[in-house]
RNA sequence: CGGGGCGUGGCUCAGCCUGGUAGAGCGCUCGGUUCGGGACCGAGAGGUCGGAGGUUCGAAUCCUCUCGCCCCGACCA
């Protein structure tokens, strides 16, 4: 392919409105166009990468046996009724109505009427297709004999999200594999549950990334368990911990943290009200260094002092759900308390999950000044007299992490400003109080898994996640099948989702340098950049485009930049940017001592061959690079 | 949705405070000289200053409304 012909147009200067690395790489390199908020062009370059990577997820999914389909991108309201996502789903999910629908409208308002608009929408654009494969399904299978069944599309999808960033991983508009399956029971549901987490290995092993398949939560669904993948970079949004001495990874929401030994800390003290007094200071850390009394002349171990969280159970969803911890339901709950360590950070997902609760939140602060009746800082479990705290202090699920049971002469914030009690033993001093693992894990907690290794951190960009459904669809929607007895069960589902646009831009994520991408090879749009350094040049053209065809008829991919009065060194920096792995140049200068030069991207170390060597040259350098591919992955 | 910011040529931006008939660099076109890490000279093309209304003799500039975009937060099967 000539680069004189080619659509793209590189920019010297980094768009204003581009706030991470890729977008901004991408946008520079003359691959996407953006058409709207988090609507973008992919151009042909961007375009290429993405059918590569599209391919690579299609042959790993034929391996097992996976059928691909493509569903339309309008969706009728009625199936998502049918579903109830329709309601539940929120603003993300984009609806309109069609001509008929207005045509309605704008009959009711003639007649005077002012009807809701929102309530004739009847189509959608499909934020993800689960209720469309299982209408196709239920429609088309009917005998155990048939299943399983594993099908997937590559489409367009669109979430209206809340606000779009970051170019294309967080997109409103985006290419998504998505992929379902229906089994006849649990067992074989979770089988291919692990068959697909075993494709989605190969096939992030085959991009060329570094990557981790992570433990994650499941969430409101409530599916047993599910995997997120996840391509490591540093601006990734979500942390990862993974064990250095066993496979146990996890996102840091769902991280299991160890329970701690109990330090001593000598005799085990009555609670002492309003024991320390520390005016005017917030932060731990130093409440904890002017906590000083006869026992404790440096002050307080921030280990033997405890924080507090007042959180909100939202009563709209919780309902009737069986409350731990205090007698009734959440439709009497509102507040909820965690206590824990306080060196430690509490992490909002268990406790969600310990509650069986759909939705939590912190309790805005000037009311929890108001309920607890201390100021940010000292507030803690045992309510003060008089206070609102008090006076429903049975309805008041008090949690405590694991890690402070069996602790003793512990400090709790006295819910009094600028006091702090001493000698809390939380099963002594709070009646009915749960503990559970209720902490955020931190990098070198040792992993509870293994017993022995540590935790390590990582940032990571979730690309890819493995769900086990059940039957929440299936059942909802009568998607059943006919068993050898002739009875009716509704299948078992599985989904599968990859994020085809966001994977790409997650690879240049994780492999650029302050020139530009640095293409993994099995997606670079193309694998070998032949620069003309003087195209004017008859030598020179003859060589360089005879090389071009000889590598193109050795099955590489090249871009020739024939580009005719640019100088060497711009074409050098627009080949850094759009950074193909091999940049192989074709200039006088070489050609006087009868070589041409090939670079490696990556390490921009320089061969000089002869120009007939040249694609032998370029395959060893690829065999070298997919070689060191193989060990570079995941785990 | 709350808070903040920005809309001036394809890109980056100046001009706005203090109204007077629109600029720079990059990119693009043509000619010439160059040519191994974003060369130089000369000549050009290209802008309803996001939109509407208002104030004014006169508005990119002041006022009102509106649309779009970006950032922080909340949200994220």
């Amino acid at each position: 392919m000539k680069q004189s012909k080619l659509l793209i147009q590189t920019l010297r200067e980094t768009p204003r409105d581009a706030d991470v690395v890729s977008q901004q790489l991408m946008i520079r390199a003359g691959m996407i166009q953006k058409a709207a908020a988090g609507i973008y062009s992919y151009l042909p370059l961007a375009y290429r990468s993405i059918r590569k990577f599209e391919e690579i997820v299609r042959e790993e999914l034929g391996r097992d046996g996976c059928q691909e389909l493509l569903m339309p991108s309008v969706l009728p309201a009625e199936l998502w009724q049918e579903s109830g996502r329709w309601t539940f789903y929120g603003d993300e999910l984009l609806r309109f109505c069609d001509r008929k629908a207005k045509a309605e409208i704008a009959e009711r308002r003639a007649r005077g009427e002012t009807p809701d608009e929102r309530s004739f929408y009847n189509f959608c654009l499909g934020p993800t297709h689960e209720e469309v494969i299982t209408d196709i399904v239920r429609k088309n299978v009917r005998s155990y004999k048939q299943l399983p069944m594993n099908l997937f599309q590559i489409q367009t999808k669109f979430r209206d999200e809340r606000r779009p960033r970051f170019g294309l991983m967080r997109g409103r508009e985006f290419t998504m594999k998505d992929g379902y399956s229906f089994h006849v029971d649990d067992a074989d549901a979770d089988r291919e549950y692990w068959a697909m987490f075993n494709a989605y290995k190969r096939i992030f092993g085959r991009l060329g990334v570094k990557f981790r398949p992570v433990e994650a939560d499941s969430g409101a669904i409530g599916g047993s368990f599910t995997h997120e993948f996840h391509v490591l970079a540093g601006s990734g949004e979500d942390a990862i911990l993974s064990c250095d001495g066993c496979e146990y990874t996890s996102n840091s929401e769902k991280t299991e943290a160890p329970q701690l030994p109990v330090g001593s800390c000598g005799d085990r003290f009555e609670l002492k009200r309003d024991h320390f007094c520390t005016p005017g200071v917030v932060g731990q850390v130093e409440q904890a260094a002017g906590m000083i009394d006869t026992e404790h002349p440096q002050g307080m171990a921030l280990a033997q002092t405890s924080k507090f969280y007042l959180f909100q159970v939202s009563t709209a969803i919780a309902e009737t759900h069986p409350a731990p911890g205090v007698e009734g339901t959440y439709s009497d709950v509102h507040y909820v308390g965690v206590v824990l360590r306080g060196d430690h950070e509490v992490n909002p997902v268990k406790v969600k999950n310990l509650l069986g609760a759909n939705a939590l939140d912190m309790v805005e602060i000037n009311e929890a000044e108001a309920f607890t009746g201390a100021k940010s800082g000292f507030m803690g479990p045992i309510p003060g007299e008089g206070t609102r705290f008090a006076n429903v202090r049975a309805s008041v699920a008090i949690l405590v992490d694991q890690s402070l049971k069996g602790a003793v002469n512990l400090t709790c914030g006295a819910n009094r400003t600028d006091y702090h009690h001493f000698g809390l033993d939380p099963e002594r001093d709070l009646k009915g109080c749960i503990f559970a693992d209720l902490r955020m894990a931190q990098e070198g907690d040792t992993c509870p898994r293994c017993g022995k290794g540590r935790y390590q951190a990582f940032r990571g960009i979730e690309v890819g996640q493995v769900f086990k459904l059940g039957t929440k669809y299936s059942k909802s929607m009568g998607c059943t099948f006919l068993d050898d007895q002739g009875q009716e069960h509704p299948m078992v589902m599985g989904c599968y989702g990859i994020g085809i646009t966001r994977t790409v831009a997650a690879a240049i994520e994780q492999n650029y340098d302050a020139d530009g991408i640095i293409w993994p090879w099995p997606i670079a749009p193309y694998q070998v950049h032949l620069l003309s350094l003087d195209p004017g040049n008859a030598e020179v053209a003859a060589v360089a485009d005879r090389v071009e065809r000889e590598l193109e008829a050795a099955g590489f991919e090249v871009l020739h930049d024939d580009r005719e009065g640019m100088s060497p060194g711009a074409k050098f920096k627009d080949a850094d940017l759009l950074g193909f792995p091999l940049r192989l140049m074709v200039g006088t200068k070489g050609l006087k001592d009868g070589v041409v030069e090939l670079r490696d991207r990556r390490t921009k170390a320089v061969v000089k061959v002869k120009p007939e060597a040249a694609v032998a040259e370029v395959a060893a350098a690829r065999d070298r690079i997919m070689q060191e591919l193989e060990t570079a992955g995941g785990r």
